[in-house]
DNA sequence: CTCTAATCGAGACGGTACGTCGCGTCTTACG
DNA sequence: CGTAAGACGCGACGTACCGTCTCGATTAGAG
């Protein structure tokens, strides 16, 4: 994602080196925050010479944009109908489940410092999707339905994992939908309550 | 608010110290990132020594809470009546009046770096406040409520003021109404859509 | 000795602060090195305020050499004739007397940090000796007899109260006469070696 | 000589950057004492980054030491035979003829606060030599002799090239003789003078 | 016995140097 | 050729101490 390269083998070895740093920086994001993470901490347990790090990225960020952009890519290919309204419920429900199978790799995304770079991921891959079929016949912008939304879905699945106690997936996803989904969803434009006729 | 001092001429002089240093970093945070402002750029600025910062804050982050924590602290004292659901709509009004006059400000507080200190002080401020009368009744715990409702404000308040072509302070409120404090609001459990019977 | 005070009574003040500073740096000096006292610890000590250390003396050399400057004083009375050659043998012994009797104190000047402030007023105070009767009439130069003589005691002192088991006052005495005093006394240029006819 | 570096190509760098900081340093030397001498001072004169400087040393006395050690080791092979008693006269002249060839050098390392840490490495390097045969028949203690010469040599020269007009090497190499070397020679204790048999 | 001025305590402050840490670059040897 | 190993330049950090400063409290001698 960061560089073009062309040989076959070349790609492979590129490839293994950057699994194993991906690797280890997910690894270690499951003890500390990134903040706390050198690149010499990531290229030790990557088994990787130190400068090798900078033929693969400029730097940390760019690795943990990537290792963002694969775990959102795989996280959206849950929520994607929800975009398109279908049904907010069980996208919600999807997400969620997904989350919570893996949520020991997702609170180390979430809660230390990494989750900027998570929702930035999220929102360009959101954006993206957006970008498309602009439908401005909405009464909220686009950019902002968007940002919200992302942000919103970040903030709770945070706070789920951060507890002691987590609620059930069912609750959560309720939440979620009701609290991040279904306030972007009403079409028109009403005096401040939400109506539903 | 980091120390407390007790002879009073010297309050006098650590005061005009600590103001002096506040204002620095709040003009820089209008020129650039917070992550771009150096310690060394603030005590130059502020016209002080660059080890008397140290005398006065354990480190940038202190100063930056301190500086978050009146702000926000002005902030609430419009926001306040939002939380008890008196009139909703009026509060936001209030609250985006308030921020759009400051509107300078409060862009160096959102759209840099200090955003995450912003919302800490932010949560911290209305948790304290959501303490003394915990009403459980609601189906959304007290906590995840709050963190839901400041960041999707904070978000929120951060989109408009990055616009080139910011809305009017009108329809943001109607929009912060309906994003971040509806949500909240509703106080029954239903299956996923929202009703108002 | 640092500045000159008119007012009599004022002295008095002045005085009793400087002998409590004297006396502190002279505590501290039998407790850890010159390089490690701070002027801080020297005023703490003294129950005094920090900036009334600049007040007596421009900083902590000055102090050091008033303070050696008055122990060397003490010490050249027990060296004077010893500069005569009158008796050199007694004159080591009174020395080293003098010295053994206040060991400790004698163990922190000369140890520490201090000694070479401690040889530098030696010096002065001999050097001013020598000025008077300028008897060139030497194979030596004078300055140089007097400088070698001087670091020659300060340095034989200072391994002796460094020692685990010291050697006598009487046999330490000879040994300063032999080694100190002796080779400066000869008077006439041989070959290498020493005659005494 | 502080640290063991094992990689080759490692180790020629590792040298150069030594031969560098310890050049910088001797030049400065040269012009100012060493209390004055910043270590970003040495740094900047051998086009070094700052930081390197502590990958070396440890700190600015660590340089010192090697570097006297250095130049100790030269001198003392012009000295050795003066501690086996050979020659006594001889040695002191290679010695003293040696220090003129290179008094710019030695003034820098006397008359600046150099001086200490050179007399130590001398002391150090003198006394492994009088480990080894302790030959405890003297009246004087071995390493009181040794200290005691050492001392008085260091002196002696620092003198000598401190002078506006100094001597000639011949006769400062007698006069060494005679105060540092014959002192600790006789072998017999005697009343107080040094008799010739 | 009070009044007044010098001195003192307390400690904040500007400044210099230190030593540390992490980043990103560079060199060198090896497979 | 590309990679491991790691030294290096750089810049920010946080600490320690110095010497200066301001300011209220103390105190001692003069009236």
């Amino acid at each position: 994602m960061t560089q073009n390269i062309s040989s076959k083998p070349v790609r492979q070895r590129v490839t293994r080196t950057r699994v194993a740093l991906t690797d280890a920086l997910l690894a270690l994001l499951e003890e500390r925050a990134q903040e706390h993470i050198t690149i010499r901490d990531i290229t030790t347990r990557a088994q990787v010479g130190y400068a090798t790090f900078f033929r693969n990225y400029p730097d940390k960020e760019a690795l943990l944009h990537d290792l963002a952009a694969d775990e959102i890519n795989r996280l959206l290919t849950m929520t994607l109908p929800l975009f398109f309204g279908v049904d907010s419920e069980s996208s919600c429900r999807a997400l969620c489940a997904y989350v919570w199978e893996h949520r020991k790799l997702w609170t180390g995304l979430l809660t230390g410092g990494a989750a900027p770079t998570l929702k930035q991921e999220y929102l360009n891959q959101a954006l993206r999707l957006l970008d498309e079929p602009d439908q401005s016949k909405s009464w909220l912008p686009g950019d902002l339905a968007v940002t919200f939304a992302v942000t919103a879905i970040i903030e709770i699945l945070a706070w789920w994992l951060k507890q002691e106690h987590p609620l059930a997936v069912k609750d959560m996803a309720e939440t979620l939908n009701r609290l991040a989904v279904q306030p972007i969803m009403s079409t028109e434009r009403g005096p401040s309550g939400i109506k539903k006729p």
